[in-house]
DNA sequence: ACACTCAAAATTGTATACAAGATAGCATGC
DNA sequence: GCATGCTATCTTGTATACAATTTTGAGTGT
């Protein structure tokens, strides 16, 4: 059931279980223990525990001690915290992105924003399809980082959106809001392609509140609903 | 030979090898490998991987498959990269800080600059007194970090300081320049105990350019010297 | 003296066996 | 009916055996 068979099983166990958790196949809250996805992906317990040690790492997933994984939750409070950072990260790496960005690059971001137009204008799409604007989107920001040249930068924004990741596939999808996304990504690559580098990072900083202001909304109501719920039983 | 025997043995295998990195007693560069380690801390080879992997993920070692691991050395533009990002997320946890400190955190805050200063002005003192002075200015930063209260902000500034922490020691140590270092940290003190956001940011971000500036000519500095060194032979 | 080949040693990758601890369910006593 | 304690089971923690691969070094041929 290992995706790819790459060099080790332990990098294609990392893989796929990032992979599962990432895009919500395994939701948060979720217990995963060894001897499960051992079996699952024909493989010893060993890769499949140093998988988890570097799941854990990211953040991914949190365990204790002699009572197993469970797929990281995040509350409110902890996405404020990383859309906090992000604000910071993702405005700095945007600015650099539009100093430094060489044609190619911007034909990358260009061609990224094509392919979302074109999946947002599909009628009546697919949910397949929602999910890979979606992804697509949020591939935009790992690209400008990429791009940006700083290495740490990019690896630390890249795990900050893995985390946040199935929280969007779950949650975000539904939201109406997500097309303002689309006009923003727009203009800060304009910004980037004029490079114009204070304007991206003004831009990009401003796309990240909002983000957030939006998530934390969708957040809260869900959280108020269920507390409702919880009184009236 | 574990220091502490804490609840696992990855844990405090873990803890153990970080500090020697660290500290440098594991110069950047090493070959380490996993038999040697188990040896050393008489335990098997298991724990010792899952250390191993942790280590990888935070940066503190680099790995690749099959041909062992070497403790991750740092060149110029890795540093400049995470004096970068230690710009925005120090600059940032400082405001946090002044905005949020109470007095406990306050106290914390003057009692280690109390500290350094009875470290620094001990007469003829030794490097290991040398060594607790620099080690209790970096701690300024990681107190600052989990006073903003922004557990993820803390978790990654400690991160990128332990990565860079074993180069302090090792090279910054001899540098006059730390006494610096000093009087800004006192600076920063102030500002937050003051309650400026603005101004403690500012600082705070002054004193990251400032610190790179002196770690980029030391190393500059050197790399030429061992360039000239090769060219003579 | 140099290069190439092959084998042996060292090192990591994986599997499995066993130990220790935690959880859950059942039985027992009140 | 409820609480408490015990046991059975499940899960992780550790050690060790074996496989696979890389590196190193000796030896041979030119």
């Amino acid at each position: 059931m290992a995706k790819e068979t790459k060099n080790t099983l332990r990098d294609s166990v990392y893989s796929s279980l990032k992979a599962m958790i990432v895009t919500g196949q395994i939701p948060p809250g979720s217990r995963v223990t060894e001897s499960d996805i051992a079996a699952k992906l024909n493989v010893s317990r060993t890769p499949v525990r140093e998988a988890f040690n570097r799941l854990e790492r990211d953040g991914l997933v949190t365990g204790r001690p002699r009572q197993g994984y469970v797929v990281t939750e995040f509350d409110i409070s902890m996405f404020r915290e990383a859309f906090e950072i992000r604000e910071l990260l993702d405005g700095h790496a945007t600015e650099l992105a539009a100093a430094v960005a060489t044609e190619q690059d911007k034909a990358r971001l260009r061609a990224i924003l094509t392919e979302c137009e074109r999946l947002a204008a599909i009628p009546d799409r697919t949910t397949r399809e929602k999910f890979q604007e979606l992804e697509a989107g949020i591939d935009l920001h790992r690209v400008i980082a990429q791009i940006s040249g700083n290495v740490m930068l990019h690896g630390m924004l890249c795990g900050i959106l893995d985390k946040c990741q199935h929280y969007v596939w779950t949650e975000l999808l539904w939201l109406d809001e997500w097309k303002i996304a689309r006009d923003e990504h727009a203009e800060i690559v304009d910004a980037i392609c004029a490079g114009d580098a204070s304007r991206a990072g003004t831009l990009a900083r401003a796309h990240v509140r909002g983000s957030r202001d939006n998530v934390l909304r969708l957040l809260q109501a869900k959280s108020d609903y269920q507390s409702f719920l919880a009184k009236a039983s």
